[in-house]
DNA sequence: CCGCACCTTTGAATCGTTTCATTGGTACGT
DNA sequence: ACGTACCAATGAAACGATTCAAAGGTGCGG
C-alpha cells in the first residue's frame, strides 16, 4: 500500500529517458524537445512525483528560503509585517518561514539553529534582549542577517526600524495644531526605549510651542485597565486642572482613558479633550469615539527588510544600512471634531 | 574573506579522525571515547561547524519538521494555537514551521508544495474552502495531514475542531440560568457554518425552556460597527419590545452592541440587559463592562493536533480520529452583576 | 602465547538532485 | 561524400551526512 517516495529516477524510467533529462524538464524546459518534455511531464503527473528539496539544496548549497523570527506572532505589528515579507519574498522567488520566539531567548536560539541548519538564504530577526553575541556568530559564518524593529548600534548588520521620537513629536504637534496647550503624556516608567523615545518627541514638540505645557502621568502598565485608572484620576480633577489634550504611549492606554473620561465625567471628545494613542491597533477604529493614533509603516518595513536581505545575499560585501522609517499619523474622531460616531 | 561552509569532512581533518567518527560524536556520543569526543568537539567549536540539514534529511529520508498552515497569523486563535503546537512539537523533538495562507487558495497551495518538497513529517492545515482534492493528493503520497478547526466529512484524515452548536447552547443556557427569557441572537446571514451552528445551539437551548423566546437579528457583518447598528436599533425599541438577554455570534458584534445600548439609552448591563459574545478575544476583558464570552480551548487544540499527527506518523495505518472539543464559558460582568468595572 | 570478546574507529556506499562534458543525430554547405 | 554546426539526450561526478560491515586494538582467560 505505502509505496516508497517517487524519485527522479522512477520518472526517468517510466518516460524512458535519462535522469538528467528529467532534471532539465524541471529546471531548463527550453533545452528539451517538446515531445520529450510532454512524455516526462505525463510520467511526473502519473507517478505524483514531488521534488526532494533536501537533495536539491544539498547540490545547490543554498535554499530559496528566508527565516523570519518574531517576538510574538499574535502581535498585529509582527503578523502584518510577516505578511508583507512573505509577499515581497514570493515576488523574488523565495519563501518565508516563520518562527515565533515568544520573547524567549531559548526559543529564539532554537530557531536560529534550525534555520542555520536548513541553510536559509538569510534571516530577519526581531531580537530578544541583547543581539550582540548570537548575531556576531551568525555573521562570522557568512549568514546574512537583517534586524527588524531594532538598530544594531555597532552597525554590523542592516536593520529596519521606526523613529519613535518622530512619532511622539508628530502626535503632540497634531494636538498643538488643533489648538491644545495643556498636554498630558501617559506612559509607564520609561523602562522601554520605545516609551522613552515617544516622550522625548513629545517634549520636543511642546518646547517649540511657547505657551504649551506638558505634564507626564505614569501608568502602572500599558493596558486598558491601567489607562482607565489614569483616566479616572484625570477626570476627577477640578475644572482648572484638566488638560485639553492627552497623548498616550499606546492605544490600549488611550482606550482606557477614553472609557474613563466619557463615563465618569461625561467629557466630550474631542471638544473638551483631544485624545491620541500610538500603534494604531485594529480596535482603535472601532472605539466609541474612533481613536487617532500613530502607525508604524508595517508593510513597508516588512518589504524593506526583505529587500535589504536580498541585497546583502547578492552582494555580501555591500555596505550595511540602517533604515529608519517615520511613523504615520492616522486621524480619527478623537482629535478631529468632523468625525463623530454611534449612529 | 568569505570561506566556504564548513563540512563534517573539515572537522574530521582537523580532529584527525574519520568522518564517521564525527558523525558518531554528533548522533551517538556514547560510541565514542571521551578523549576523541573532546577533540572532535573542540574542532567543531573552532571551525564553527553547523550541520547541513539538507544532507542529513536526504540520507534519513525524513525531516523533524511539521508544517502548519493557518488562515491568518494575525488572528489570536491561530497565533495561540501555533504557539501551543510549537511547544508540543518541541517536547517531541520536532519543530513547527508556520505558513500563513491569508485565506488565499493560491498561497495555501504554495505552502503545501513547499512543505511537501521539504519532506516535512506531516502537516497541520486549517484549510481554505474545500479541502477535498488537495488533501486527497497529499494523502495518496503518504503525507500525514491533520485538519485544524474543520472536520473532514469523508473521515480521510484526523481533525481537531470545536463544537459550535454546543457553544451556542452553552451561551444561551447561561442567559436562561440568569433568569433571562426574551433572548436575541445577533449574527450574519448564516453563510458560515460557524454562525449557523451557534444559532442552532441557541435555538436548542431556548426550546428546552418553555417560557423563553428567541428572536434572530441579522447584522451586516461580524464587526463592531455592524454591532453598533444592531444595538442602536434595539436600544430605540419601545420598552415592551426590549430583550433582556443578547447573544452575539462573535465578540466584535457584542462590543458594538454594548457601545450602542450604553450610550444611546443608558441601559444597565447586566441588570437591564445581559450580553454575551463568542471567541473571547483579548479585548473582551477590557470593555467598559467586561464581556462574557465563549472560548475555544485553543492551546489544547494545538497540542492535540500535534499529538494526532505524531500518532499518524508513527503508525500510518492507525485509525483517523475526529476530535471535537467543547468550548468554555468565560463569565464576566456583562452577564454577572457581581463584577462591575470603571474604578 | 593463543584465542576470544569487546570497544573504538574506519571508510565506502547511500540518499536524490543538478551539472556538465560527452555522445549521438540531423541538417546544411561545400 | 565530407566537415561543420547545432540540438537533444546521456550518464557520471558531486553535494554532505549517516550507516554499517569490517578492521584494528586492548585485555582477559585458558
Amino acid at each position: 500500500m505505502e509505496s516508497r517516495p517517487v524519485s527522479i529516477k522512477d520518472v526517468a524510467d517510466r518516460a524512458g529517458v535519462a535522469v538528467g533529462t528529467v532534471s532539465n524538464v524541471l529546471n531548463h524546459p527550453a533545452r528539451v524537445s517538446s515531445a520529450t518534455r510532454e512524455r516526462v511531464q505525463s510520467a511526473i503527473d502519473h507517478l505524483g512525483f514531488v521534488r526532494n528539496d533536501a537533495a536539491r539544496q544539498l547540490r545547490a548549497g543554498q535554499s530559496r528560503t528566508i527565516g523570519l523570527i518574531v517576538l510574538d506572532v499574535g502581535n498585529p505589528f509582527f503578523s502584518s509585517l510577516a505578511r508583507a515579507a512573505e509577499d515581497c519574498a514570493a515576488e523574488n522567488g523565495s519563501t518565508v518561514v516563520l518562527g515565533d520566539s515568544g520573547q524567549d531567548l531559548e526559543r529564539e536560539a532554537r530557531y536560529i539553529d534550525v534555520f542555520e541548519q536548513q541553510r536559509v538564504q538569510g534571516m530577519l530577526i526581531s531580537p530578544v534582549g541583547d543581539v550582540g553575541p548570537r548575531v556576531e556568530a551568525l555573521r562570522k559564518r557568512g549568514m546574512p542577517v537583517v534586524l527588524v524593529d531594532r538598530v544594531d548600534a555597532q552597525r554590523r548588520c542592516s536593520s529596519v526600524s521606526v523613529d519613535d521620537v518622530a512619532g511622539g513629536y508628530m502626535a503632540v504637534r497634531h494636538l498643538l495644531a488643533a489648538g491644545r496647550r495643556r498636554i498630558v503624556f501617559v506612559g509607564t516608567k520609561a523602562d522601554f526605549r520605545q516609551v522613552a523615545d515617544r516622550l522625548a518627541g513629545a517634549r520636543q514638540a511642546v518646547e517649540e510651542q511657547d505657551d504649551a505645557v506638558l505634564e507626564v502621568v505614569e501608568a502602572d502598565a500599558m493596558t486598558v485597565l491601567a489607562g482607565r485608572d489614569v483616566g479616572g484620576a484625570i477626570a476627577r480633577r477640578a475644572a482648572g486642572g484638566l488638560p485639553d489634550g492627552i497623548f498616550c504611549a499606546n492605544d490600549l492606554l488611550a482606550i482606557g482613558v477614553m472609557q474613563a473620561v466619557l463615563l465618569i465625567r461625561g467629557l466630550r471628545i474631542p471638544e473638551d479633550l483631544a485624545l491620541i494613542g500610538y500603534d494604531d491597533i485594529d480596535f482603535s477604529a472601532s472605539t466609541v469615539v474612533p481613536l487617532t493614533s500613530v502607525r508604524k509603516p508595517t508593510e513597508l518595513m516588512g518589504r524593506t527588510a526583505v529587500d535589504l536581505l536580498l541585497e546583502e545575499i547578492e552582494a555580501p560585501s555591500s555596505r550595511r544600512r540602517q533604515v529608519i522609517f517615520d511613523p504615520e499619523l492616522v486621524e480619527r474622531g478623537s482629535t478631529t471634531a468632523a468625525v463623530r460616531a454611534v449612529g
